[in-house]
DNA sequence: ACCAATTACAACTACTTAGTTGGAAAATGG
DNA sequence: CCATTTTCCAACTAAGTAGTTGTAATTGGT
């Protein structure tokens, strides 16, 4: 039989990619992860370095491929709460990213592995906001996007907070959904109009509130 | 010297709340939270059983408290919308209350702890959404106080995200709010309108999107 | 077919962890 | 002031834990 340590690399990175999804950093086990890959563990040394080498790795692999299944397309606001509604999906089918995402979060705190190639993915997705909606500002981009993450990325992650705030009625999952397409709808829209109406002080649609 | 049992409780307490708020259920060590709390650690098994027990006990303290400390008042989307502004700015100074929310999402699942007293809580918050919007249903209510947690609980459990998609420049903070403040309000106007218009197909203002 | 380099792995190590225990110190009631 | 109960705690235990090592199997170049 050939060598195949690609295989075997891939095959440990799946196994821990489950493994750090379902248990996180702290919880998650070197044993328990060679096991699940059917390779010996010391192999997760060589390859990764260490138990936080692995961590990084899964979270490269997962957040930047997540980058790429789910683009924004089309234009107008219609496009961004289109785009926030796959994404909606995505999670919903598989809560990988969300939750890597949110144990990277809280474990790590703004240590961020893989930087480089992580800005380039969010300026990309700042670019495509942009494109979307002509005239808005980077940084309205961003926070549009920031915006979508938190609604999607959340329900996966905080599976309870949606029977207690809302009840366990059949349908929820598809009316969580509506809300936050629509939400995301009328906050493009907001900045779409404003990008519009620039310079001037009233947008045509939804005049930014003035609280407290 | 007296006993002071509720004294030496409540120490513990406060001790585990800093440690599982930074460092989550698996993360967390028992001797680090007797030590820091000065007590000696077979008193956490007498009080609380075990450390899922002290979990329990934090998480369920800790949310509950906060329920109290941000309420909501006034009426209209104004009120919804200056609420989750006192909401972001409370999670900004202190994120224990969101980091707490997630580690449990992430670690225990749909596993609630204490769950007569906080759906009571969440219940007592959806009303107080109607009072705000007269008119909108229960699961209207729920379905934006979801939006609103959201929104606020996650900025501070993903420190990088902000500065990942939208830089660091100064006022970042003061824009990320004015986002939350201003999203939350087009939703809250939105359900209000439908709930003034019951039965129109057409809303006052903001339409709902039909997309995808 | 042989050999040096690489890949695999079982057994091992040093250390940490949650949870326990036996007895000392302090409070309470008579 | 003594007997009983409750609170406290240092030392202990049993079960993991991340990471290492010595050795055998497998490879490609020659």
């Amino acid at each position: 039989m050939a060598w195949d340590t690609e295989r075997t690399k891939s095959l440990l990175l799946e196994a821990a990619t489950s493994e750090f999804c379902t248990r996180g950093l702290a919880g998650a086990r070197i044993d328990r992860i060679a096991a699940e890959a059917g390779v010996n563990k010391e192999r997760i040394y060589q390859y990764f370095g260490n138990k936080n080498g692995l961590f990084d790795a899964v979270i490269v692999a997962a957040l930047s491929s997540l980058m790429d299944e789910v683009p924004i397309h089309g234009e107008g606001p219609e496009a961004m709460a289109n785009y926030a509604g796959r994404l909606f999906d995505h999670h919903q089918d598989d809560a990988t990213a969300p939750r890597l995402l949110f144990w990277e979060g809280l474990e790590r705190g703004t240590e961020v592995v893989g930087l480089p190639k992580r800005m380039a993915n969010c300026a990309s997705k700042v670019n495509s906001t942009i494109a979307a909606l002509p005239g808005i500002s980077k940084e309205d981009a961003g926070d549009l996007l920031i915006t979508i993450v938190s609604l999607c990325d959340t329900a996966p992650v905080l599976p309870a907070l949606d029977g207690l705030m809302a009840g366990n009625d059949p349908g929820r999952l598809e009316r969580r959904r509506a809300a936050v397409v629509r939400t995301v709808y009328l906050a493009a829209s907001a900045l779409a109009a404003e990008a519009a109406s620039a310079g001037s002080p009233t947008a045509e649609i939804a005049p930014a509130p003035v609280v407290q």
